[in-house]
RNA sequence: GGGCGGUUAGCUCAAUUGGCAGAGCGCCUCGCUUACACCGAGGAGGUUGUUGGUUCAAUUCCAUCACCGCCCA
């Protein structure tokens, strides 16, 4: 074996053979217990980033696990076509070029999409083979394919059928740039610094009420005043009518709970055209509405000289004529925030549009049902609220878009106007025969589409072996943002469709942030690339470095230094195999039973194994990934490495075959705990162990460990660690004490051919009587160095004041007699034996 | 505005049900003892963000304030 290892040398390798011998295909016929993943769908724009690595990595951790504990396992993998964010990408392109989507055309536009879904498609998915995620790549999907189209248009003709999707005129948030609607989710809030202008409104018979609002130019649309009820000031002006400067409209003004009587002067303007509110309010009160404003941005307020300018401008111009008119009372600056479009940043503007709605109650009953029963546990448990909260605001979704790509919708009108609902396109009108059909030229919001995934993928509506096998799956994993735009839209179509909820288990891993605490982004030149740090550390580090945060904290900020650390324990555990191979050849016999493990090195290391088969079970079943790798790390280094190993190495040189078969023992139980962890690396290591091999991928999970589990070893062994750790220490700071090769005596029995073995001291000796004064004697073990005479005095007395400080503190609490009377036993016999510890050892210093 | 998380060693993070605050990296001193210098041995480094409260005992439980961050409006 190479003295170092070289994740690079071994990786691909590896994944190869995985894939060659069908290890990732699951079987939908076999007899065992199933297990399933879908993997969240990349964009098909994206590159894989640190969000995909740690997802990736946490459900490949369970999929490894459970084809080890025995489940057949389908991970599946697949991609979304990401309708607006693939659209944008391709204007951009397109941009660049000098031309644009409209100046091409819808056919053309197509032609280039799919010719970019052809390309780069599978792409990133592609890229979680470098990551080792044992994905079934014969059933991959893509939320674009014809069958999964279909899945789709069946999905939204049998809500159609329900009775729960309608079409109605409703303010929802407007791309000017896209020139669609996007949902609440996809809008991201900025800080914008702008002006507040108060704005006089001469009232009808006398007076006038002053109003504040950052949009002038919306007001071209006003058709109300509103104030709140219980406003003293404005209670006498409720009823009458408001006049619209520069426009002459008449306003009635009117009293609504939604007004907030601080900001500005308590009156409102109310555009129910062009704002979320002033829309509600506007229905309450049975005001007009004017739409006041184009698709593409521009004003729609035809007889005006404002008509057609951009919004901007269109309120440069309106303020210029308010104050010349003198209707502006002042202006002062105004922070706020504003919505922009999540993928293209312009602007949002709140417009009313005719969309596609779905009605949202049933299903939302039904998906707080199944959360509140526990049907779905939420890793950790807090999002379950993130979710419910949501769910219990949950309005109409607006599934419609109005893009030039994606799922478009199956409703058709024939040439006299009939609308048809229906998978498949009419030949003719099924209600006037007419042969001139026109589709709906809507696209469904992608995230429609992705609701489905868990099933749709899996061959429905049609009730595949695939569907009957693997629905619903078991686990899902993302990132918390994604929790309502996907996560509980799945459980709500997988209520409905299938019955069930499609998962039983959700894990939301953290955030990892930069280093500087930053978000990580392409765009802020923030982002960290997983296929470098592949490049640089391997695969296996980065998984043990994701496994160690993704559940352990909300947020974690990038450190590189961990990832590094994690390829050191690799190349640590490469090396403790390469020893323990060196010198066995041929066979070895099976590993001892407990009651004939003689040595105690070997009941000790025995049973920290046996324990960490349990500490590492519980961390995956928990959700608590940190602590299985912190667990299997621990001890192949901190145990097996540095003590065992240190302590056996002699008998492994002599060949001694209990030896052999306790090293034996505890790499392969250790290599198969880290495996889902560390594939490669482990596979590699267990493949070059003797006997006959089978992949590790598909070994048993260890889990008959319990017997060697020995508490009194590890007391016993405990002790010697704990000798050892003092008189290495005495080595280094006190001059005087036993070199290597020298000699000490101790008062307690131990064992002291394993003690001289690890001290690398000559003469170990246990002796009844120390002789006083000539001593250095430790807290813990009463040990005396001959040559004490030339210890350095300043360290004994530091030692001292050490001891005495903590013996004082011990004391104090001793002498408390609350502390006697009310803490346990336990407690006060453990303080008891500490001060006598305590005072021993100061007493042996003199 | 509502909700959630965080504040512990120079840095990144741990710490079961309250009971002697730990790890990795970095730093300092040694050491090429034939598994590993991607290593080994030793060491220094902490008023656990603030102010209170509960308790024999608080990093841990409660309250308050201050920052930092995220999600949703």
């Amino acid at each position: 074996m190479q003295t170092a290892y070289d994740a690079g040398a071994i990786e691909a390798g590896w994944y190869a053979r995985w894939e060659k011998a069908g290890l990732f295909i699951a079987n939908a016929g076999s007899p065992k217990p199933k297990f399933t993943i879908c993997l969240p769908p990349p964009n098909v724009t994206g590159e894989l980033h640190m969000g995909h690595a740690l997802n990736g990595t946490v459900q490949d951790i369970w999929a490894r696990y459970r084809r080890m504990t025995g489940y057949e396992v389908l991970f599946l993998p697949g991609t979304d076509h990401a309708a607006i964010a693939t659209q944008n990408v391709i204007e951009k392109r397109l941009a660049k070029e000098g031309t644009s989507k409209e100046e091409i055309g819808r056919d053309a536009f197509a032609e280039l999409v799919d010719e970019w879904y052809r390309t780069v498609g599978a792409t990133i998915v592609s890229q979680y083979r470098e990551l080792g995620a044992t994905l079934d790549w014969t059933r991959l999907r893509f939320t674009m394919d014809e069958r999964y189209v279909r899945s789709v248009t069946f999905a939204f003709v049998a809500f159609y059928e329900r009775g729960w999707i309608y079409r109605a005129p409703r303010i929802v948030n407007w791309c000017p740039h896209d020139q669609s609607a996007i949902s609440d989710l996809e809008v991201k809030w900025q800080e914008h610094h702008d002006t507040l202008y108060y704005i006089r409104y001469p009232i009808d018979g006398g007076g006038e009420v002053v109003i504040a609002t950052v949009r002038p130019e919306t007001m071209l649309a006003d058709t109300g005043v509103a104030v709140n009820p219980d406003d003293p000031r404005y209670r006498s002006i409720v009823g009458k009518t408001a006049i619209l400067p520069l426009v002459g409209r008449k306003l009635p003004i009117v009293a609504d709970d939604a007004v907030e009587k601080e900001f500005g002067t308590g009156a409102l303007k109310v555009t129910p055209g062009h704002d979320a509110m002033d829309y509600e309010i506007g229905q309450r009160h049975k005001l007009d509405l004017i739409n006041g404003m184009h698709p593409d941005g521009r004003m729609n307020v035809a007889g005006l000289p404002y008509d057609g300018l951009p919004a901007l401008e269109a309120r440069n111009l309106v303020v210029r004529d308010l104050e010349a008119q003198g209707f502006l009372v002042k202006q002062e600056p105004y922070t706020h925030e504003v919505g922009h479009c999540d993928r293209c940043d312009t602007v949002i503007e709140p417009l009313v549009s005719e969309q596609w709605w779905l009605r949202m109650e049933k299903m939302r009953d039904k998906a707080l049902a199944a959360s509140e029963d526990g049907k779905v546990r939420w890793h950790p448990e807090r999002y379950e609220r993130t979710y419910l909260d949501w769910l219990r605001g949950l309005r109409d979704w607006n599934i419609g878009r109005q893009l030039w790509l994606g799922h478009r919708v199956p409703v058709y009108y024939c040439a006299n106007g009939h609308r048809t609902v229906s998978v498949d396109r009419p030949a003719e009108c099924p209600e006037c025969g007419n042969p001139k059909i026109t589709q709906d030229p809507d696209v469904l919001d992608t995230w429609f589409s992705s609701a489905l995934w868990p099933f749709a993928t899996l061959g429905w509506p049609d009730e595949t072996e695939d569907l009957r096998a693997f629905y619903p799956n078991d686990m899902n994993s993302t990132a918390r943002e994604i929790i309502n735009l996907w996560v509980s839209r799945m459980i709500m179509t997988g209520l409905e469709f299938m019955g069930d909820v499609p998962f039983h288990d959700v894990a939301i891993h953290c955030q990892v942030q930069a280093a500087d605490g930053r978000r990580m982004s392409k765009s802020l030149g923030t982002g960290v690339d997983p296929r470098e740090l592949i490049a640089k550390y391997g695969a296996d580090a980065l998984r043990a470095w994701a496994a160690s945060v993704a559940m352990s904290s909300q947020d974690v900020r990038f450190d590189e230094s961990r990832v590094e650390g994690y390829r050191r324990f690799c190349n640590k555990l490469w090396n403790a195999t390469r020893l323990v191979l060196r010198d066995i050849e041929g066979p070895v016999g099976a590993m001892p039973e407990p009651d004939e493990l003689e040595v105690i090195e070997d009941r000790w290391i025995a049973s920290r194994v046996a324990s960490t088969q349990r500490e590492v079970t519980d961390g995956i079943e928990g959700f608590e990934f940190q602590d299985s790798i912190a667990a299997a790390y621990g001890t192949a280094w901190h145990e097996f490495c540095d003590w065992w190993l240190e302590a056996a190495k002699d008998r492994l040189r002599a060949k001694d075959k209990t030896a052999q078969a306790v090293a034996l023992f505890c790499l392969d139980n250790l290599l198969r705990l880290l495996h889902p962890f560390m594939p490669f690396l482990t596979e590699e290591l267990w493949s070059r162990l003797p006997g006959e091999r089978d992949f590790l991928m598909r070994a048993s999970w260890p889990d008959d460990l319990h017997r060697y589990v020995d508490g009194q070893a590890e007391v016993e062994f405990e002790r010697v660690m704990g000798i050892v750790n003092e008189i290495r220490s005495y080595r280094k700071t006190v001059a005087g004490a036993p070199a290597k090769g020298g000699v000490v005596k101790l008062s307690s029995p131990i064992d002291t051919d394993l003690t001289r073995a690890l001290a690398l001291l000559g003469q170990v000796a246990v002796v009844d009587d120390l002789p006083p004064g000539k001593e250095l004697a430790l807290a813990e073990g009463s040990i005396v160095f001959p040559a004490v005479a030339a210890a350095d005095p300043a360290v004994i007395a530091r030692k001292k004041v050490e001891l005495q400080t903590e013996l004082d503190r011990v004391q104090a609490k001793l002498d408390n007699p609350q502390f006697r009377a009310k803490a346990p036993e336990a407690v006060v016999a453990e303080q008891e034996a500490r001060a006598e510890e305590l005072r021993a050892a100061i007493d042996r210093l003199g």
